[in-house]
DNA sequence: GCCACCTAGTGTACAAAATACACTAAATGA
DNA sequence: TCATTTAGTGTATTTTGTACACTAGGTGGC
């Protein structure tokens, strides 16, 4: 056994996808970078974890700091620890998501560590050549989400407090990068109670106004408990399962 | 922004928490500990990851320095990064499980840092008093290990190569902790075409012999692709569901 | 050799959930 | 008033899940 202060000699970052959905379009929150290493780079808001800081502490510090955003839904996914990932020294990063409602923040680097905040397409980003291996902890929480989707409503996260169920089936085909079928997604969307009619309709749209929702938070929470399964499936047929063997 | 060197005072571990299955039982491999912090406490098989070694790399090595075990699966779980959790300083650790084939391996501790190395039951686990936060650990990747069962065959890595259906059932019982119906789980089972009938019995049983089978690889592989559900329900008639609104 | 014991192995009817699919309704604005 | 746009709805069919109980085929003791 080497003597103990071999190890300690690293350090360890956060960094934050924050997930937002605008107009049929699913966005991540990225930063210019104003410092070195990547200095003028696009990247994910993230920092090093102060020596006397939790890591879930730590996400949301940085995240407040670097994006002026609080009070939202942040999970950690997965730490990336490949040796020369970061050019200064050993450092291991702990990658969380986090999904917002675009409307309840406007993004403004209030620190020197971001020139700029800025939202975009996740079809945009693979041509931003990120710093570091922010792409590959874009994909893996892409991932993620994808696979979150299905178990827990996201939509509460995601959406305004007022929403059209389009709007809902939009989302979910972003997520998912698939097409739903509208009767079979409302028929299941509205089987689950969820979902409150606010009996109100959209308004200044021309065309045939929709009734809107809100989420109902009760059964949301009920349901977090309960692990219930929010499987929402595409509207073409699919290949055909595995055949019975018998 | 605080002068770099600040930060680069820590250190990482990696733990392991590894399953193994045995007679109807869910195990876990512990090791008991012959340094301190926590000198003889039994806790995970972990240490220090080394300053120029990726973390997957670390896991697979103190898994084979420290139990013998090596080519197995092991997947990252996630990290745990408590300011109090390692008395010694600021250590993450990040957490991976693993699934062994318990006969593949007679676990004994080749090196200076454990004493003993013996499988436990999950059930015997709390009475333990681990080291670290390890307890918590080992209850976040069980929580993994019931998610997984339902999306990946665990049995793969869990059973002998020839096994029978009743095994298979038993190995899904201890994972999900309840019953399942025997006809509707080999139904199940032998619909996914995963498994072949090695038309060979079991021998040295007091009782009609069951039929021996083996996964089915290239199967498995196709399957691991393209993100099968492999769902399992439970014998016992679930709550109702809740119940459509119109 | 037969019987007691033990686990293996099997099929069917019913219920629930998923899926495919096309037309009418309600608003705007030219 | 009509062209355009999106909202909203129901049913028949297929697939999947679930409940449930008896016979089959071995061993070992007597």
């Amino acid at each position: 056994m080497k003597n103990l202060n071999t190890y300690f000699k690293s350090a360890f970052t956060v960094d934050n996808v924050i997930f937002g959905f605008d107009e049929s379009d699913l966005k991540i929150l990225l930063i210019k970078r104003q410092e070195e290493p990547y200095n003028n780079h696009w990247g994910l808001p993230g920092y090093f974890v102060l020596p006397d800081e939790d890591l879930n502490t730590a996400a949301r510090r940085v995240l407040k700091q670097l994006a002026g955003i609080d009070n939202v839904f942040l999970e950690q996914v997965k730490s990336f620890g490949a040796v020369d990932r970061h050019p200064v020294g050993r450092v291991i990063t702990v990658a969380y998501y986090s999904l917002v409602k675009i409307a309840d923040f406007n993004p403004t680097p209030d620190n020197d560590v971001a020139k700029e905040v800025r939202w975009f397409s996740v079809s945009d980003i693979s041509a931003l050549d990120l710093a570091f291996d922010h792409e590959e902890m874009i994909n893996v929480c892409f991932q993620t989400l994808k696979r979150q989707v299905r178990i827990r409503p996201v939509g509460f996260e995601l959406l305004p407090p007022k929403f059209t169920l389009t709007e809902l089936q939009h989302l979910y085909e972003a997520i998912l990068e698939t097409d739903l079928d509208k009767r079979n997604f409302r028929k299941k969307i509205l089987s689950m109670n969820l979902l409150i009619d606010l009996e109100e309709m959209q308004e200044g749209v021309a065309h045939r106004p929709a009734k809107l929702y809100k989420f109902d938070s009760d059964k949301y929470e009920e349901f977090l408990q309960d692990g219930f399964s929010f499987e929402v499936k595409e509207s073409k047929r699919k290949e055909p399962k595995p055949s019975l063997s018998n």
